[in-house]
DNA sequence: GCGGTGGTGACAGGGATTTTCACCACCATC
DNA sequence: GATGGTGGTGAAAATCCCTGTCACCACCGC
């Protein structure tokens, strides 16, 4: 591997470039949920030379093809992390922001049958669960 | 009941007003949620002298004491309404925003089971389930 | 290699919310 | 029923996240 790293991930119908591959590799190697601009900045410390346009470009390509998971924040910013594929929804610590991916069908087929028995059809849903983590709780 | 009618739901600490007062009233009389500059537009329209800020200002103090229910929409806005005091969760139209109050033990159940065997305490959720209503169905 | 077309990024909006700050109105006290 | 202190108000300015613009650039199929 050449210290001119080829785009990794390529999505369907995007050009790879320089910036994109930035942008998804540093998503591989961060475990929690970031903001566009964290995530812009830790590429400039790393010396990438990419603008925060692109980095948001970027991240609503990679949300649209359901490669990362997007939240908001109770401030309503959003924030962005490479997710697996699966379904899945997120347990999120208050206070460091460690995130855990848990999944559950006893809530899916919740969500259906309730959304069944008043009538909606195409249904999604979004769970989060926030608490303090252990870390979190010890030091306090 | 005079035309010049006192303040209702008084909150702790807070000073009651004739501005407070209209913000409470009117959520007490709409059903769905609402954007803090509709809430606004409504007041203005009928003829209530309040500033945005205000408005802004009120609801926040009113989440805080847990009034209202907040949703953010996909673009990042905060929509409010009443809710009724208990515990429970929406099912939200994606064509006309109509809202059915929900409450699922399961879900509950599932949220503390899941939170407590990765180590989570003072645990809370957001669980919201989207989808198109009965209405908004027939009309397509 | 060339060309066309998608991508980039500095900059200028947009839109929602928050901050500022001068003024105002409750309300306990005199 | 005046007065003073303190919380509340609101117009305007400032923030903050994000999106649009547009001149320029770089993939990539030929
Ligand atoms: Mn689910
Ligand atoms: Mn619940
Ligand atoms: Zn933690
Ligand atoms: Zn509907």
């Amino acid at each position: 591997m050449t210290a001119h790293e080829r785009p990794s991930a390529v999505m369907p119908g995007l050009r790879a470039t320089r910036q994109r591959a930035a942008v998804s590799n540093l998503l591989d190697q961060l475990d929690d949920f970031r903001s566009a601009q964290e995530l812009h900045e830790e590429l400039r410390r790393r010396g990438e030379g990419i603008g925060l346009t692109t980095v948001y470009r970027t991240l609503q390509s990679l949300a649209e093809a359901g490669e990362v998971d997007v939240l908001r924040t109770d401030s309503g910013e959003a924030i962005y992390r490479r997710c697996s594929s699966h379904h899945h929804h997120h347990l999120v610590c208050r206070v460091c922001g460690r995130t855990v991916e848990v999944e559950g069908p006893a809530v899916e087929r919740w969500a259906d049958r309730v959304a069944a028995e008043n009538g909606f059809s195409a249904v999604s849903h979004t769970v989060e669960i926030f608490g303090t983590c252990q870390n979190c709780s010890r030091q306090s």
